[in-house]
DNA sequence: CCTACCGATCGGTAGG
DNA sequence: CCTACCGATCGGTAGG
């Protein structure tokens, strides 16, 4: 073994470093994450993390990449399982809660942060963040419609209206947990999404009974 | 006149700080924000500035307060002619989405953009921005819980069940006006608070008939 | 992967 | 309100 490191020792470094530095940004923000702070953190010099990405913007960018390939594991590949339409949309609503409940990242959504952040200054990072934002969206109508489809949802449902409302919702959860650390607004979430789906909770949370004739056949 | 400035001429000073420092914060945030380049825009020195607060935090703060005035006018105000309870509370609503959609701050909400900065950094600017969105938060809530005196919600409405679903229909009107700049979404907006607060607009939403019986007597 | 360094900028202070 | 300055830190580079 020569002291010159390998190939796949790189990777593994690059992991690393991409891995602490998910958890800070999260934290601190895409910008607020700062280079000689990070290789700190990780033991090394700034020059020798800075190596394996060229630039602080690569970084970031190579930061968006990594929190995706979380976000894909953590709450996409959670609601495989299940059927395409309306159990899956179910099953991604579920997962996408449950992911900012577990606090997969220790700071709340890391996107919701570089959105704040970046909104403001076009280039490179608010295009990654507006492209991660739309795929997810995309993903979420996709299914929506399937259910409207299988006459799960009513046929002139407004599936963007849908993701609208579902987005809020989340953002509300991530917010409550962050600022206020609500440690009740999961259910609250989840009710308020259960509730825009099926209307299933909406005996619990206003007295009517359940289910809303056309929403739910 | 002496070369000596009044009073008066220095309140008038930090005024124009504090206006171009709240344009400024709702773009970069509250910590992006720097007293250098701010000073710059105004055409004054560093120290200059900064003799009118101290320190940057106390800028912050004062930021903070500032934009709450401006938040207490552009909104809460123009809600101050409707009766307390449901039509307060929809004219509240109404002109919170109307803050966002007339852009009152160039770079969308600063006390969104604010909190998730501050969100897990603790002191004074955290618990500022913590005690602003508590306050406005009661303040919504107080008037749902004189809706449900009123007979204008039900008996067991959750006061603050609504006051989140409310926060996140305007936290995703404003990700969606800042990251998508979709200006479809204040609509979006309206109809998912009609629909909340009254079912007014759930025909057109999903082709059921206008009302939800319970829910608007 | 390191040390050693660059110019720029940060928040803040001294002194007037 | 200014000029002139402080130490610290920023992103990034040279050279090995």
């Amino acid at each position: 073994m020569s002291p010159r490191r390998s190939v796949a020792d790189a990777r593994q470094t690059r992991a690393v470093i991409l891995d602490r530095a998910m958890e800070k940004a999260s934290i601190e923000g895409l910008d607020g994450l700062t280079i000689g702070r990070l290789a700190a953190d990780l033991g090394m010099s700034k020059s020798g993390l800075l190596g394996h990405f060229g630039s602080k913007e690569s970084l970031q960018l190579a930061v968006l990449d990594a929190a995706s390939a979380v976000f894909a594991r953590e709450v996409v590949a959670r609601a495989g399982g299940t059927p395409a339409g309306m159990s899956r949309l179910v099953a991604l609503c579920d997962a996408w809660v449950s992911f900012l409940e577990r606090g997969v990242f220790p700071g709340g959504c890391l996107f919701t942060a570089a959105a704040a952040e970046f909104d403001d200054r076009p280039g490179p990072v608010r295009d990654a963040v507006a492209g991660i934002h739309a795929r997810w969206q995309e993903h979420l109508r996709r299914h929506v419609r399937q259910a409207v489809t299988d006459g799960d949802l009513p046929a002139d449902t407004d599936s963007e209206q849908v993701v609208f409302e579902l987005v809020g919702i989340v953002l509300a959860l991530n917010h409550a947990l962050q600022l206020n650390n609500d440690r009740r607004a999961p259910e609250r979430a989840r009710d308020a999404i259960a509730r825009l789906l099926c209307g299933r909770l909406l005996s619990e949370y206003s007295g009517l009974p359940p289910g809303i004739p056309g929403i739910r056949a």
